[in-house]
DNA sequence: TGTTATTAGGGTAATTCGGGAA
DNA sequence: AATGTCCGAATTACCCTAATAA
C-alpha cells in the first residue's frame, strides 16, 4: 500500500504556510512534519500530509475566552485517496 | 520476498522522486543509485531499489511532548534526523 | 520504414542544505 | 522556544541538440 501521493519540494511547503523554506526544514528536522530525502540530501513532504496539517487544525480556532483543553481535532482519514497515475503536469 | 525486477526508466523514477529525469540520470552517474544501461545507452532502474531509497529507512516515529493525547497522527513512517549521505566516497 | 516521446550530454540559473548568529 | 536572515557548498532545475526507444 504506497501513499501514492505527491512530493512537494520545500519552497512549495514554504509558501502554503507562508514561512521561510528554512523553517520547513526545521520542522522536518524536528519530526513535526515527515520529510523524504532524496539521494542527494534534499527534502520532499507528502502533500497529504501537509494539507492535513493546513487544514487540520484551522477547523477551529479564534477561542479566547473558552478553555484551552478543548481541542477539536479533525478526526478522520488525511488522504483523500490519490490514485497513481496521472502526471503532475507541472512543468 | 519478491525481488521486484522490474525495471523503471529515469521519467518514472523522476515521477517518485519529484525531481527532473536529468538529476536522476545525475544519481547514477554519481553511483548513489544502481542502473542498467541499455544497448543504446539509456538507463534503467530497478524498481525495488527506488522503492528502498524512497521510504526504506523504517525509523522510528519521533515523538515529542504531547499536550492532552489529542493529535490524529497521519501516518509519517519518516526519518526527522539521520545521515543521508550514501558511503560512496564520490567527490 | 517512418513518427513520436523519452533520454543522454553539456552548460547555466535557481533551490536547498548545513551551520551559525541576530 | 521559534522564526528569519547571512554565508559557502552542494544539489537540483531548465536551456539546448542529437541519439535511442517504442
Amino acid at each position: 500500500m504506497d501513499t501514492g501521493d505527491r512530493l512537494l519540494t520545500p519552497g512549495e511547503v514554504a509558501a502554503l504556510f507562508r514561512v521561510d523554506p528554512k523553517t520547513v526544514t526545521r520542522w522536518a528536522a524536528a519530526g513535526r512534519i515527515g520529510s523524504i530525502r532524496t539521494p542527494g540530501g534534499h527534502r520532499r513532504f507528502r502533500e497529504s500530509e501537509v494539507r492535513a496539517l493546513l487544514e487540520g487544525e484551522g477547523v477551529v480556532e479564534e477561542m479566547r475566552e473558552d478553555d484551552a483543553a478543548s481541542r477539536p481535532r479533525n478526526s478522520g482519514p488525511t488522504n483523500p485517496g490519490s490514485s497513481y497515475g496521472p502526471p503532475n503536469g507541472l512543468r
